[in-house]
DNA sequence: GTTGAGCGTT
């Protein structure tokens, strides 16, 4: 699978995962591994699927042999561009070896690399809102979970599953509670599509420049957009093409599609347009 | 062909 060969956890005695999040869809193990290699010893990497599409869900566990290689992926590696995506690196909070990472002293050096990393990007900091608010109910959690009992635990991996199972759900089918500040779903629609217009236009772009052929040449053009002063994408070039609404189109067509010659022959003062002629003679109207 | 907040595999 997402191994290197193997199935299930290799040697998790002394390994050190690392969380990679906002990467694409398309991207593999593969073409992580170049990236990770370079900082350190990389153990082993892993990539969640769903189940049922078994696609990958857009983040990847990158588990490290040692703490200050990991580390110094971390502060390297997050932030980059991937594949036209921001990634996002840090250390992983769950896992066989995030006991280790807590109790030892990594986790004393770890945040203050992250924070002097991330307070760069504005648009990264509004993301990093809701994750830190999310971070620090679940650290809430956990810490209650261990100062209570281990029965507790039993509860916690139930509430996390169904949480987890909630958020899957509400990706694939629904997209999510539409917030109130979005009018209706026009405001959304729009704002999809300008994100996908922007997407494309990258990738057109980027296709020009290296032809069709992508996928492998993918490890070695991202050193290229791993530039330290290219944070910001690129939001000023929107497409200025719109994309036409889909309901643009004229609903009332439906009514329309009734009409037949045979309709309009049967009804013979429906419409102004066709009782013009036979009933109001042009000879009578002046202008 | 699509999606984008988050924490993991037999």
């Amino acid at each position: 699978m997402s191994h290197f060969g193997r199935s299930g956890p290799p040697d998790i005695a002394d390994t050190y995962s690392l969380l990679v999040l906002n990467i694409t869809f398309r991207t593999t193990a593969d073409d992580l591994y170049p990236l990770f290699h370079k900082y350190g010893k990389v153990v082993d990497i892993f990539i969640p699927r769903d189940r049922r599409t078994g696609d990958s869900r857009g983040f990847a566990f990158v588990r490290y042999k040692y703490a200050d290689e990991a580390q110094k992926a971390v502060e390297r590696l997050d932030g980059i561009v991937v594949d036209g995506r921001e990634i996002t690196v840090q250390f992983a909070k769950y896992g066989p070896n995030a006991e280790r990472i807590h109790k030892g002293k990594v986790s004393e050096s770890f945040p203050k690399s992250r924070y002097r990393s991330r307070s760069r990007s504005p648009r990264r900091r509004h993301r990093d809102d809701h994750r830190d608010r999310d971070y620090r109910r679940r650290s809430r959690s956990r810490s209650r979970s261990r100062s209570l009992d281990r029965i507790d635990h039993d509860r916690r991996g139930r509430e996390r599953e169904r949480e987890r199972d909630y958020r899957r759900r509400s990706r694939s089918i629904s997209p999510r509670r539409p917030s109130p500040d979005y009018s209706k779903g026009r405001g959304r629609g729009r704002y999809i599509d300008e994100r996908r217009s922007r997407s494309r236009s990258r990738s057109r772009s980027r296709s020009h420049s290296h032809s069709q052929s992508r996928g492998r040449g993918r490890g070695r053009s991202v050193d290229r957009f791993a530039s330290p002063g290219r944070q910001s994408p690129s939001p000023r070039s929107a497409s200025p093409h719109r994309s036409p609404s889909p309901r643009g189109e004229s609903p009332e067509r439906n009514g329309d599609g009734g009409r037949s010659p045979t309709s309009r022959s049967v009804s013979p003062r429906g419409q102004p347009a066709d009782s013009r002629s036979p009933s109001q003679p042009n000879s009578d109207v002046d202008k």
